[in-house]
DNA sequence: GCCGAATGTGAGGGTATCCTCGGGTTCGGA
DNA sequence: TCCGAACCCGAGGATACCCTCACATTCGGC
């Protein structure tokens, strides 16, 4: 529980330098992915990335800046869905099923392809980042509850944060719990959770 | 990734070392619970015990073994929470609602005030406990299907261990999330969680 | 081609933590 | 009371891993 000192890093200019940062937040998405924060080595990380450790620190001060890297990349990305959700919403076509079945489907198609979003959904409630979740989650329930707003009308204005975050905390459950099944059990459980948080919620729409 | 040796290691017999053996599994279960698995180091674990290194070292052959004991001292009390729950399903006493209810306010009080369930709880999902995980969560949704087979007879019987999975998932999650809120929303979110449950659940009743 | 800045490298220092081990202490049956 | 077994202890060996640093290499404007 030390004080970290944070020693500032070099930024990288060259494209050299460059796509070596790029290859090392790869490497690192993916090797946080597959064993946890804890349990991966920066040793690691960078053989994955095909550098060396010294290389990895001129850019990174420490392991964890890594991660925070990682979920800065993809903040952008996961905020773009929610903007494509909302333009669904604004254009109005979409029953209120359809349109939460297509959100959770494009978050699970996200979650799948992309070792970064696993990375950080994996070490989302690690306690080691607390505050970091809690800005993640803050984040994306506010931006749940604004839908919540505009969609189920008849929920209470006063329940739409608790909600929300039921909604935020049960969908990356159900991404962690359905990516680690084998077979069809993962999709099995993505389309029940469809229809419970549905039926859940349907008689608020 | 070595494998591990898992050196044999004395049994206690004598009142003495009984009782310390009880002392560290409650000290670690205080300590898992409270900065996690990883982050928890042996030495704190005896010192909050109260005890030497070395003893813990005389019954435990290494830290995930603690974990582990914990796990097992804690199986039979969840078991016997499902044994209640059977017990009430088979009077016949109460609504279908009422039942999840009730089930779920027990086990959140059970969450709340062992640290051990709670150190259980929050590595459940961990990496490196992969399969104690699977087992104990095969375990859990192979009871939860059947109190569904009972009390949600037009539930398919094709569906039931996948519906139970995401119960079990869901109410896990829930008990985490709910713990780690401050003030009123903890509480909000069980409510929440269990109107969800039973609006899901009802149809099939 | 020259040269300073940017970049790359990996052996090793520092530290943290798991676990052992040899020696001392306490227990409990005879 | 006696004695072997059970128990307790904590310094330190072994290991793992984060991160630094001094030096080598490459880049790119001139």
């Amino acid at each position: 529980m030390k004080k970290k000192p944070t020693p500032d890093r070099r930024v990288p200019s060259q494209a050299r330098s460059l796509e070596r940062v790029e290859r090392i937040l790869d490497a690192a998405a993916f090797v946080f992915a597959e064993v946890g924060f804890e349990a991966a080595t920066t040793e690691g990380i960078a053989a994955r990335a095909d550098t060396s450790i010294g290389s990895l620190y001129q850019f990174f001060p420490n392991k964890r800046a890594l991660l925070y890297a990682i979920a800065q990349r993809y903040a952008e990305r996961v905020s773009e869905l929610f903007d494509r959700v909302e333009a669904e919403v604004l254009a109005g076509g979409q029953p209120f099923g359809a349109l939460l079945r297509t959100a959770i489907d494009a978050l699970v198609a996200f979650h799948a392809e992309e070792p970064g979003f696993r990375a950080i959904v994996r070490n989302w409630s690690s306690h080691e980042f607390a505050e970091f979740d809690e800005a993640a989650n803050a984040e994306f329930a506010r931006r749940t509850a604004q839908l919540l707003g505009k969609r189920a009308p008849k929920l209470p204005k006063s329940r739409r944060p608790v909600v929300a975050s039921v909604i935020v905390e049960t969908v990356s459950a159900m991404l962690i719990s359905a990516s680690r099944r084998k077979g069809k059990l993962g999709p099995q459980i993505v389309e029940e959770t469809k229809d419970m948080l549905e039926r859940w919620l349907a008689p608020y729409a």
